[in-house]
DNA sequence: TAGTACGTACAGAATATACCGTACGCACTA
DNA sequence: TAGTGCGTACGGTATATTCTGTACGTACTA
């Protein structure tokens, strides 16, 4: 028998999906997910029922989300409990948000490409190589940093 | 006593880090920038003894890069082994993938809310939510296919 | 002050992932 | 045909990750 799957179970399984490419963990992924097609801010027994995960997971789930940014805490008059809600776009965020780490990783590697080659002698034919192996990885910093700019250009 | 780290481990270090950015396997990483480094094709011993790793982990690990076109099969005159090379400006071309990913991810989750949202009733307050939410989404999804653009303008 | 409601730290269980050694199948060789 | 060398499928195991329930600390309340 064929699990009935409603409208909403696909789009938040859709937005679960884009999460995970982002290499955030399937829960992060579905509560940010929940947290972006709800309309208002949820408390973590809210999101552990919803999502059926104890409320512990979710406590670091959002934890983490929160770190990055991507989730805030709102105060609510009157209330005890935390409430949680997604930032503003938080998609084209996440987006960002790894982009500018290809740009920091790619700054890494080309540093150590470059002390690397300047430890082989010139007359070696390794260095030829590894010249190359620099200039293409200048060109691949490049690209990431062009791609930083563009998007960080929109939000 | 602290680990005597030479150039070599330090480069080698730094394009894993760059592999697992673009969510490839801790080996699978390693096994990328050794042959990234390396200037000649490499056999399934040679690399299992490079990393450290059994024949079978390389093995497996060469598929799925070989699968998403990282790594290419070499002929070698006279030799029985297979050996194995990464392609041209590989960690460009990963970077591509990653992209691609995005974009198709994103058509995805923007006919997923195009659903959801004909399903929900326009007088409905939750109809005008949705509206923005997939303007938002559409916003996200050109946003990757700009960088898609870009990205495979240069390779 | 005693009681209640919340968030969170912690330890162990469950699950998923990665790994290894063995064994098999195939191709080439003598 | 027997033998050798190679890639790879497979089963069990280690390791890492994720999850749960319990318990604790704090803040508010009566």
């Amino acid at each position: 028998m064929k699990a009935q799957t409603s409208l909403y179970d696909s789009l938040i399984m859709e937005l679960t999906r884009t999460g995970e490419l982002f290499r955030l963990s399937a829960t992060e992924a579905r509560l940010l997910a929940v947290l972006y097609v709800e309309n208002h801010s949820q408390t973590l027994d809210q999101m552990a029922n919803i999502i059926g995960k104890s409320k512990t997971a979710v406590n670091i789930a959002i934890r983490n989300l929160s770190h990055l940014g991507l989730v805030d805490r709102v105060w609510v008059k009157g209330e005890r409990k935390d409430f949680y809600t997604s930032v503003n776009s938080v998609y084209s965020k996440l987006m960002t948000l790894q982009v500018k780490q290809w740009h920091t990783q790619t700054t890494r590697q080309v540093e150590a490409m470059e002390q690397f080659k300047q430890a082989v002698p010139k007359d070696d034919p390794q260095w030829q190589q590894m010249q190359e192996k620099l200039t293409s990885s200048l060109q691949f910093h490049e690209q990431a940093a062009g791609i930083l700019k563009k998007v960080t250009a929109i939000s």
